[in-house]
DNA sequence: TCTGGGGTCCTATTCCTA
DNA sequence: TCTGTAGGAATAGGACCC
């Protein structure tokens, strides 16, 4: 039943009328539908060693307290008869481009929210497919139908109204089981406050614990209370964005639009070691499989980059980042690696390194990337991968005559398979290993020598 | 309880240049 | 040439999201 309904208040009122479609459980509800015998078991999925983390888990397994995010070991204790799952990342993206079929055959003004969300603006599809609420119902039935996955379906006249009425819509978890929601929620624009002010200050869209904390400290634990603070006050204590935008949100002033094809800002590898690495020759390694790993992606999205970043996390969990401008962008594992590897060696790596990531952003579209000329290498200068180098830039002059070479490698990967062609550093046991983006990355997997 | 990985956005500071 | 200033870019860190 949509909120409201009752008083016999039309949904035309919605202007813009938006929906959040959300998958309920969306990576357990997959292993359960490529497994059906996990049907009705606690399910969780996430990384299944000692430093691994919740990903997604069943109304089942949430009877019992767990959540995602929640570390792997804590869910373990908090049911033990479980079924842990590593995940197949590339199985969810394989489901939510089907998802993302049906929602662009609503509308096509779709904006994902990682793999198991979106938000439509319908506000022009409403002649033809009827109001939201129908809208919104046909979506549900034809997930079912087409998916055999569930979802929760909210909708409101702005992002921030749609999404807090999706998860009103949802199941919840009892220890009777999984108890079915409303599935769709419908909040009309005369009710918004009503709805959104007795909720916690938690639930607005970047109020986290820290944010949460200083609300809190103000006196405001309900989105009402928020909504009653001086804007100056709010100003004062989270700086002037923060505190205007979360101002407007509690009064229920969120103008910002569904945008289709958001272009990606950065792209990034990191990873937590199973056991933290103190050896710099290792962890030099490492950030060249990342590099390799990030410009491979680069280079299938059609982009380049000229800010490359490289985190450390300590075993104190203390994290440091370090970065370089280049003055061009670069999409190549020998030019990422190389600024990767100089800032890595201007950090203390003596108290032990838990996680290391190497990102690129300041992304350019390939057609207007520009690549460094090759005269800038200058005559003899030739590539050195792996090695470390004093100036970043001076590195990647001396990488920029790769960028052919990588060309040709994805010729012929494209031709022959991922395995035929390589760096020597690639070169393992078993051949050829192109490091590829982990199908579970939700931290180590179980140690081999323990399992 | 003890904290992943892929991202976005904001703020403060520093550096460079006009 | 030096100093002060202002603006922009780069840098680093933090908070947050799924």
């Amino acid at each position: 039943m949509a909120e409201g309904a009752a008083r016999g208040e039309g949904t035309d009122q919605l202007v813009p009328a938006i929906l959040h479609v959300d998958m309920d459980a969306f990576f357990a509800a997959v292993e359960v539908l490529d497994d059906p015998v996990l049907a009705g078991r606690p399910v969780i999925v996430g990384g299944s060693g000692a430093r691994g983390v919740v990903a997604s888990c069943t109304y089942e397994a949430r009877a019992f307290g767990v959540r995602s995010a929640m570390p792997s070991l804590r869910a373990r204790q908090l049911c033990p008869d479980a079924v842990f799952i590593d995940g197949h990342y590339s199985r969810y993206a394989e489901v939510s481009g089907q998802l993302r079929e049906i929602l662009v055959s609503v509308t096509p003004l779709v904006e994902p929210i990682g793999l198991d969300e979106a938000f439509l603006d319908v506000t022009g599809a409403r002649r033809l497919l009827g109001p939201p609420e129908a809208i919104a119902a046909t979506i549900r039935r034809r997930v079912r139908d087409e998916l055999s996955l569930d979802c929760s379906v909210g909708v409101g006249r702005s992002k921030l109204v749609a999404k807090l009425a999706s998860r009103a819509a949802k199941p919840t978890a009892t220890r009777a089981g999984k108890q079915p929601g409303r599935g769709v929620v419908v909040v009309l624009p005369a009710h918004e406050l009503a709805f959104l002010h007795p909720m916690a200050v938690e639930a607005l869209w970047g109020v986290g614990p820290a944010t949460a904390k200083r609300l809190h400290d103000l006196g405001a634990r309900t989105v009402g209370q928020l909504a009653a603070l001086p804007v100056e006050v709010l100003v004062r204590r989270l700086g002037r964005a923060q505190g205007t935008h979360l101002g407007a949100l509690a009064r229920g002033e969120d103008a910002d639009p569904v945008v289709a094809d958001r272009p990606a800002k950065s792209v990034g590898h990191e990873e937590t070691f199973r056991q933290d690495l103190f050896d710099a020759a290792a962890l030099g390694a490492h950030a060249l499989r990342m590099a390799e790993s990030v410009a491979v992606h680069l280079r299938s999205q059609s982009v380049a980059g000229r800010t490359v970043t490289v985190k450390v996390k300590y075993a104190d969990f203390s994290s440091v980042t370090r970065s370089h401008t280049l003055p061009v962008a670069v999409d190549t594992a020998a030019a990422v690696s190389a600024v990767a590897q100089a800032l890595l060696a201007e950090l203390d790596t003596g108290p032990g390194v838990r996680l290391l990531g190497v990102s690129v952003s300041g992304l350019e579209t390939a057609g207007t990337a520009r690549q460094l000329a090759f005269d800038l290498a200058g005559p003899g200068s030739g590539p050195a991968p792996t090695g470390a180098v004093a100036d970043p830039d001076e590195a990647v002059r001396r990488q920029v005559s790769w960028s052919e070479v990588t060309a040709a490698v994805d010729a012929i990967r494209a031709r022959f398979g991922r395995s035929s062609v390589g760096t020597a550093s690639m070169v393992g046991e078993e051949g050829i290993v192109v490091p590829a983006r982990r199908d579970a990355p939700w931290g180590p997997g179980a140690d081999p020598a323990q399992g």
